[in-house]
DNA sequence: CTAACCTCCGTACCTGACTACGGAGTCAAG
DNA sequence: CTTGACTCCGTAGTCAGGTACGGAGGTTAG
């Protein structure tokens, strides 16, 4: 039984706070393990995993309603009608996914740029968008 | 002069309320153009551009001050320093990125197994992470 | 020239996602 | 068997990012 965390020792594996632990329990995202009476809570590896799941995802701009979706997903599995959300968080995925690869090559064109004008001062190259 | 919009209609171009421009143009994500003397304001074509791209920005995740970072990044362009920072933003895009693939590769499994396990009822396949 | 609709501006309120607080109970190292 | 750190639980506060409201004044189609 390598894994018997308490819930401090579960916040810190995954990088949040033990208050952000028991606010995803009280929102139903994270369960409650049973509390041995008069003890306190154990959480196992799978808690663990799904913790760092949902940190990540949030991260991406998923809230944590549609994390719960997500999370659902992973529980299920098969069964033709979970296909179907699936998919559509795909869409969701890939979307995003092709926005941020538009912004990469942005950022890239902007570093390139850079190097290839320096010379004194400011560079004065396309400001089209520079406002205000 | 195809672009005068008014704040409405510069609103609706992008799919945001009027109020949330006027919250934009609070904090300083936005400009506020002069007002003619007893007129409305008139909006041009890059202020659209720049209220689509912070939309964009907005659904990758980042915050409306990582949001202000890239538009100034956009406005200066070129000049060591801002070279620097523009990498590091890079840095910033590429793990969102990977995450996102992982995420996707993780979905694209799910769906799979959902076509090959279909055999009546539920799937009992790998309910590792079911929980709740 | 007027009715219907818009803009302007300030202020108040709301939601999501935490974060802080505090008193009582639990646990573990010495 | 105590002491210091941690857990439990409820409730309140915070911050970002809007959203709603309302009255006064602009604008435009008919």
């Amino acid at each position: 039984m390598a894994s018997a965390l308490t819930i401090g020792g579960l916040a810190l594996a995954a990088y949040v706070h033990v208050e952000t632990v028991r606010y995803y329990q009280r929102v139903g995202l994270m369960r409650e393990p049973e509390r041995p009476l008069g003890g306190v809570r154990r959480y196992e590896r799978q808690d663990l995993a799904r913790l760092q799941f949902i940190r990540r995802a949030k991260t991406m701009g998923f809230t944590l309603e549609e994390i719960a979706g997500l999370l659902q997903l992973r529980g299920k599995r098969a069964c033709a009608q979970t296909r179907r959300l699936t998919e559509l968080k795909l869409l969701d995925v890939r979307r995003k996914l092709e926005e941020l690869q538009r912004l990469e090559a942005e950022l890239v064109q902007l570093a390139d740029d850079c190097v290839h004008a320096p010379r004194g001062g400011h560079c004065p190259t396309l400001e089209l968008l520079r406002q205000q």
